[in-house]
DNA sequence: CGATTTGTCAATAGATATCTTGAATAATCG
DNA sequence: CGATTATTCAAGATATCTATTGACAAATCG
């Protein structure tokens, strides 16, 4: 029967995108990649594996079309090859959360407490960024930042942050973000200024969330 | 690093659901339930599949969570676990369609020919419903069609398509719908009326992207 | 050009996944 | 209660996936 035949092989083809997506290593490097496009050895340093290893499984993910590649002299950047994928593992997060516990107490377990009711929906920010009232940080590695940031938002990397904090007005309120949902970059930065007495929140969802979205950003210019 | 810790399990968790779609087979039998709930013998007719081997790729979606079960006597009923499943499984479909050539392939190699410009989106069909004016006909089996269609939707079953499309009252447009995008089923029907000059259309997509936007439907009750 | 940096490829061992087969269980029915 | 139906479980052969290692290739730089 043909019919058998035809859904054979459209049901082949959409595993090898899940086939793709099957390994906590390679999502690992997919939500890398949805902050920022990397060079292979960025890639390596960040998941602490082998560069062989990420070059492999860099493979596996351009084999479905997942990523793009571009060379620059003797580096390889990798980027996601377009919304629709960064689309999909946000929907495959939301359905993990909601389908697994263990992923609720993972969260919990590694919570910066104290925070309850600390943060602002996008739609909120985006009204408050329109008047201007707010101080927005951006508390992700520099090279996510200088590769796109929420319109206004100033940079806040981890590893700087204490100083960084510092330096900020302290007379209206700050909105800290980071890579998203499971981040807790902004936690941090939102629960070290509360403990001075700043008035501070964070935004629900990061940078992936709010591309997705399809909210106005400032972004580097990207190949292609 | 406890960071690392962290990241290591959540990732994890959100492999295991990439992995539960991993598989063709797993595909199909979601993409079966996705049109409406079964007993675990009528999966493995519909798929041709071997009952244990169905039984063994659905217990690996149930320790996703992805799908539920309810005992019915001998019977065991499988559903999808929500909306977010459907949507996820639809995403997926989405990034292959877009990232792998192939499928526009497959789907030419076995697309009913001169049905061009014979679809009608879900908006228009909506306001069509709207004012009454089109005869709208739910080309799947009948076992879906009782598990929930369109409003108004009239049931012309795949293997009685022949004669139930000739009882059809032929002086305003038919609408046929099916599975979804990659059913053929509502091609066929479209193009046998077209055939006998009867004004019909295609819905674009089926009864699951139509559930998923959240559109009217009508149901029969469903446990839980 | 030779050395260096960066990334890919190939081979391998170990771990997982898949499908088949046949047995085991759970609920019903006569 | 024994027989039947529907489903699950367990074992095993085969195939596929993963991480490591070391070799290879491509571009740059002195």
């Amino acid at each position: 029967m043909s019919h058998r035949i035809y859904k054979q092989r459209l049901y082949g083809q959409f595993a090898r995108v899940a086939q793709a997506l099957a390994s906590e290593r390679r999502l690992e490097l997919i939500d890398l990649l949805a902050q920022a496009p990397r060079h292979v050895d960025a890639l390596a340093a960040e998941t602490e594996m082998s560069v062989a290893n990420v070059s492999q499984h860099l493979q596996v993910l351009r084999a479905a079309n997942l990523v793009e590649t571009e060379r620059e002299g003797t580096k390889v950047t990798y980027r996601l090859a377009g919304d629709d994928v960064l689309k999909l593992w946000l929907t495959l997060r939301l359905v993990g959360t909601k389908r697994l516990p263990d992923i609720e107490r993972i969260v919990q377990q590694f919570a910066v407490s104290g925070l309850e009711g600390a943060t602002i929906s996008p739609e909120e920010l985006a009204t408050q960024l329109a008047g201007g009232a707010v101080t927005l940080i951006d508390v992700r590695p520099s090279l996510e930042y200088h590769s796109g940031h929420l319109p206004g938002a100033l940079s806040v990397p981890p590893d700087e942050m204490l100083q960084r904090l510092k330096a900020l007005r302290r007379d209206r309120p700050i909105v800290a973000y980071c890579r998203g949902d499971f981040c807790l970059f902004a936690d941090e930065a939102v629960a070290l200024l509360r403990g001075e007495g700043v008035e501070a929140y964070r935004l629900d969802g990061g940078w992936p969330e709010w591309l997705a979205a399809g909210r106005a950003v400032e972004q580097a210019a990207a190949a292609r």
